[in-house]
DNA sequence: GCACCCGTGAAGATCCTGTGAACAGCAGGC
DNA sequence: GCCTGCTGTTCACAGGATCTTCACGGGTGC
């Protein structure tokens, strides 16, 4: 219960076996942190593994990403924080909420 | 148990695996102190190494943000003094408490 | 006791993040 | 072609976190 499940190859991610319906922008914001749990990740390091390259000075599609990712997973996860914020830094993903 | 690790590459310290929520501040002090080990830092090499330049002349910052380390390492790791004040110098890192 | 030094709470300034909204591009259906 | 709905990008503002500085009280050494 309370289950996430991350399938890159079938470009899904799963809630107790119920696919989260994610933007690709989304899934692979997802994919990257979560291939890194418990690894701060800087906003450069992320943009880099989903965008490409690296972002403008003031870019906040991170953020934004972060933020849409957030309220879809707290919808199907209630009650667990996933990602957590480094301010200064970037993001940490932590399976165990 | 109980053991402190530092990373700066990762911005990151953790005890037992799990990380410290410092501020970059907090976090680039740590690393200076940890990076000299049992050797007294004047305020004046550390300040250069965390804020960079050199102090005024009745600066504090380091004081405040020793003390705010201190706070935050005596919680996850209770017992232990890692950071001696050395008076009228400055301060030195312990990794034995 | 005195002079100096240090620990630390608090306040304001500054910087960073969360997020709604606007807009553009694209694909499909008619 | 035109409309519709979805996605991605960017902007803007509010709120939150951090940084800096001050100020007071306690500590230290003479």
């Amino acid at each position: 219960m309370g289950r996430l499940e991350i399938r890159p190859e079938e470009h899904a991610a799963l809630v107790d076996g119920r696919p989260l319906s994610l933007t690709v922008r989304e899934l692979q914001l997802l994919i990257s942190l979560s291939q890194h749990p418990q690894r701060i990740m800087t906003r450069e390091e992320l943009f880099a593994e989903v965008w490409g390259g690296q972002p403008r000075d003031d870019d906040r599609s991170v953020d934004v990403y972060v933020s849409r990712l957030r309220a879809k997973l707290g919808e199907a996860l209630p009650g667990r924080s996933l990602i957590h914020t480094h301010n200064g830094i970037g993001y940490r993903f932590s399976p165990d909420g």
